[in-house]
DNA sequence: GCTTCCCGCCACACA
DNA sequence: TGTGTGGCGGGAAGC
């Protein structure tokens, strides 16, 4: 990592990574002698080893001097082992004759805000408010920082509107430290809002625009960040040099490298004081681009200027020679620099080490890590963490290991980005050992206070299971489930096992995903008990920083007929709205189709309905009457729709992708969805293009346009329209076969024809026929629920989702006898959940599709064929050993508290 | 870290 | 002026 650190504004509260300030000791020519400096390495080793009941007498007979000072170091040594070193902190406050420094309790809150301990965390602030330490300005930087790394800007804003109340009133600097998190997460717009809001009240400074500005050359905007500048200054506040670093550096970040060679021309010209942080700027800026040669006459230029190059500019031009030059040149630099008396930083030996294991010079690069280790530069965790990688790269997983293992038994612990090197690597050579390894460093990353990634978690369980450590992946299931990481096929069905075991009464930690679906399905339930009012089933409340749900005092899982619930969750899982609407509609005796009722019967909020209706609309399938109402066309007229598009297409020369068919936008109903869809299929009906991308598509339809936040919007409309045109089997999602990027495929007019999903037919075809059920190897939404039939598929997805969507009259038909049978009947090996074993065979299905809905009534039947299914055959495998671990684990715990389990 | 998708704010349109 | 519409961007999930 390059860091120009002295180029931006630093906020002075903000140190979220202590130990990489930790300062070069030196171990023989120390000044002060207690404590001797080591000391900090053996106590920290000390409480690596002991365990919490050890602890207390280990640290009370450690012959050493407690000092603040030495406090802060152990806990920075401890930095990533966030459990220990809270612990370290928690025994020492009982420490009879030393007390907490208020900089020691910054630390023990950093590290309780890392790990989301957020009971701790105020419990230390409390802490330090009673002894008077506090809580400072700077605790408020660090607690607002964490909150908003992890996800809460808006809790974030909250706690500094509230500092006050513990006691430490807001003033201009927290108004900018809040600013500067809010900037640094990405978080600009907000950061914005709430600089105009309060700047009246802080007296917003330059700092303040400066730090809005840098936000915006963050996200690469830089217009906005100007923007800012002009209003800074109309409000009688100077720019800085700062300012004008800041957009410089936006520029180059923007990749407008012109205007960033202008505006440090526009400086000189206006004989700004440039400094060694605008050339560093310039000569980094440059050398990214590949321009090194600019590069390096910029920094020998500099001299010439009498503006000195500092260690920064150094480095920025050593990493630039690494990555566009040569390494040699690079490490001449290097050595240039040392003969002129400049003393390297660790980021210096970073980047050449870097340099060196990029060109392949493994055993050079490991000469360069001891070379820190004597030049009184220790090697940091980004030191180790580039070394690894590249061993890993290269294959050599075990050189890779080796380092790890050094660095865990020295003073270096590994952090977050460690752990994802190493278990990425073991995925390489498909090894069951490996695989073990990755488990076991996940287990103690998460021992150590990092919480894994869901992705990071799935990907050992899957190689875990396919490499035959069943028991092994249990373990991890387990973890996984304890860290609220579990797939979400998983969480829905651990709800319900739970659910099952009349758990009434009972509160559970879900992750909110989950509750959405359980919302939805609440919504399902209720129409299916025909219920008019509401009656909140499933109490939710959205406290601090977990979802608690009220699990009912009674099971309206319970009520339904067997099979039906595997019905209902598969329902959600199956179908995008658009496929609900289309076969809630596509009945033959719909004409008109209220919105309310759309979106009632779908569930879901009314804006959602807008984006189907227009889009059906523009296709011709939906025609509007009147506000909030439409009349149902159907497919019919859909041939004639697509022709006229056709035909004004051409007019409008929408088969040259010259970029200037673009259609201009001017006003609000230009830019509508409907004429982007109308647009999107002209490209399809009027060009020979089999395949496109929608970031093709969105720069033929921008025309010129290539602002990168108008690409994002375009691009995302166009998720929505593709999405709903699949859903009609319009187009198709593939992937582009040589970048193997996700393109859309025109199926409207010459789809295939032969698997009978052809909409050549489907557009002839009378409006009887149901769309959205033609789904046939389609992965539908991120369940990846496709037919485990491969062939024959679309015959039998066909007649099962014919059925599926029937249902709503089926549950009519379920006469109250035949359900309380039907209840009675399946008690014994009743399956929850989309997880029931399939146990239909093919030809019982086959049998089924052309008759009544007497066959139907076999529920238990449907919905297990319902469950999310897996494409290949390596999935399903794993998708049923999911299901046995968890099963098995459940049995085995069954005696214990199941609440566990979960919470 | 990128792609994809969902959500809901808030501004505009329309009666 | 109130209610209906829908552009738009944040940000979470997925990979």
């Amino acid at each position: 990592m390059f860091a120009l650190s002295d180029q931006i504004p630093r906020n002075n509260h903000t140190t979220l990574l202590p130990y990489l300030n930790l300062l070069p000791h030196n171990l023989t020519t120390t000044t002060t002698p207690p404590p001797p400096p080591q000391d900090e390495t053996s106590i920290a080793n000390l409480v690596l080893k002991s365990d919490p009941q050890t602890l207390t007498t280990a640290l009370q007979n450690h012959p050493v001097q407690w000092t603040p000072e030495l406090v802060t170091r152990v806990l920075k040594r401890l930095w990533n082992h966030g459990p220990k070193a809270l612990q370290f902190f928690k025994t020492l406050d009982r420490h009879h004759s030393y007390t907490h420094s208020s900089a020691a309790f910054d630390h023990a809150v950093d590290i309780a805000a890392r790990l989301r301990d957020y009971k701790s965390l105020w419990t230390l602030v409390a802490s330090m408010q009673t002894r008077r330490l506090g809580p400072t300005p700077k605790t408020f930087a660090i607690i607002t920082e964490r909150y908003v790394a992890s996800g809460k800007p808006d809790r974030a804003v909250k706690i500094f509107l509230s500092m006050h109340h513990h006691g430490c009133p807001q003033d201009l600097n927290s108004f900018n430290t809040i600013l500067d998190v809010l900037c640094k997460s990405k978080r600009v717009e907000k950061a914005y809002s709430l600089l105009k809001i309060f700047r009246g009240r802080f007296r917003a400074d330059t700092v303040s625009y400066n730090i809005i500005a840098n936000g915006f050359c963050l996200i690469k905007r830089t217009p906005k960040a100007l923007e800012v500048l002009k209003e800074m200054v109309e409000r009688g506040l100077n720019p800085s040099l700062i300012t004008y670093n800041i957009l410089l550096k936006g520029f180059f970040r923007a990749g407008q490298i012109k205007e960033a060679w202008e505006f440090f021309l526009e400086m000189k010209n206006r004989k700004c004081e440039i400094d060694v942080v605008t050339y560093t700027t310039v000569v980094h800026g440059f050398g990214v681009v590949g321009e090194v040669k600019k590069a390096r006459k910029v920094f020998d230029e500099m001299i010439g200027k009498g503006v000195l190059p500092s260690v920064a500019t150094h480095n920025a031009l050593i990493q630039v020679l690494c990555k566009k030059d040569s390494v040699e040149n690079a490490i001449a630099v290097f050595e240039e620099m040392l003969r002129k008396g400049y003393v390297p930083n660790s980021t210096t030996y970073n980047v050449v080490i870097r340099g060196l294991c990029h060109a392949g010079k493994m055993d050079m690069a490991m000469e360069y890590v001891h070379r820190m280790k004597n030049d009184e530069c220790e090697p940091n965790v980004q030191t180790y963490n580039l070394v690894i990688r590249y061993y890993c790269e290269a294959g050599e997983i075990d050189k890779g290991l080796e380092v790890f293992e050094k660095m865990g038994s020295g003073d270096c612990l590994p952090n977050l980005d460690t752990y994802n090197i190493l278990i990425s690597a073991t995925f390489v050579r498909k090894k069951s050992d490996d695989l073990m390894v990755a488990g076991k460093l996940l287990i103690e990353m998460v021992n150590r206070g990092f919480l894994p990634r869901k992705f990071t978690f799935n990907r050992v369980l899957n190689g875990l299971l396919l490499t035959g450590n069943q028991g092994f992946a249990k373990e991890i299931l387990r973890l996984q489930s304890k860290c609220g990481r579990l797939p979400r096929h998983l969480e829905c069905y651990c709800f319900f096992s739970l659910w099952n075991r009349n758990l009434s009464g009972h509160q559970l930690v879900i992750l909110k995903p989950t509750v959405y679906v359980l919302h939805r399905m609440e919504l399902l339930l209720r129409r299916y008990r025909k219920e008019e009012t509401f009656i909140p089933v499933l109490k939710v409340k959205d406290e601090m920083d977990v979802t608690l749900i009220q699990v009912p005092t009674y099971s309206i899982v319970h009520e339904l007929p067997i099979g039906f619930q595997n019905v209902i969750v598969c329902y959600l899982s199956f179908y995008g709205l658009t496929s609900i609407f289309l076969s809630l509609y596509n009945q033959g005796n719909v004409e008109t189709i209220g919105l309310d009722d759309a979106a009632t019967r779908l569930g879901v909020e009314r804006r959602r309905i807008y984006d189907i209706v227009n889009v059906l609309e523009s296709v011709g399938v939906l025609a509007r009457k009147a506000k909030n109402r439409y009349s149902w066309k159907g497919f019919g007229g859909v041939p004639k729709t697509l022709q006229q598009l056709r035909e004004e297409g051409l007019r409008e020369n929408f088969n040259t992708f010259n970029g200037n068919n673009y259609v201009k936008v001017n006003n609000r109903k230009e830019k509508s969805l409907g004429l982007l869809t109308q647009n999107f299929v002209k490209l399809f009906l009027c060009s020979n293009v089999d395949l496109i991308s929608l970031e093709e598509a969105a720069k033929i339809l921008l025309g010129d346009a290539h602002d990168p936040s108008m690409m994002r919007t375009k691009v995302r409309r166009l998720y929505d329209i593709a999405n709903v045109l699949s859903s009609m089997n319009f187009i198709e999602k593939t992937h582009h076969p040589k970048t193997r990027k996700p393109a859309f495929r025109w199926l409207g007019t010459r789809g295939k024809s032969d698997n009978g999903s052809a909409n050549t037919s489907v557009l002839n075809e009378s409006k009887k026929r149901i769309f959205g059920t033609e789904i046939t190897n389609t992965s539908f939404k991120r369940t990846k629920v496709v037919s485990t039939i491969d062939e024959n598929s679309n015959q039998i997805t066909k007649t099962h989702l014919q059925m599926l969507v029937k249902c709503e009259d089926l549950e009519n038909e379920v006469d109250k006898s035949n359900f309380e049978q039907d209840l009675r009947h399946s008690s014994k090996n009743f399956q929850f959940g989309p997880f029931a074993p399939v146990t239909v065979s093919v030809s019982k299905f086959g049998a089924t599709q052309n008759s009544t809905v007497k066959q139907v009534h076999d529920w238990e039947s449907l919905a297990s064929t319902y469950r999310p299914q897996y494409h290949n055959q390596a999935l399903r495998d794993l998708f049923v050993h999911y299901v046995e671990a968890w099963k098995s684990w459940c049995s085995e715990v069954a005696g214990k508290n199941p609440i566990q389990l979960i919470s």
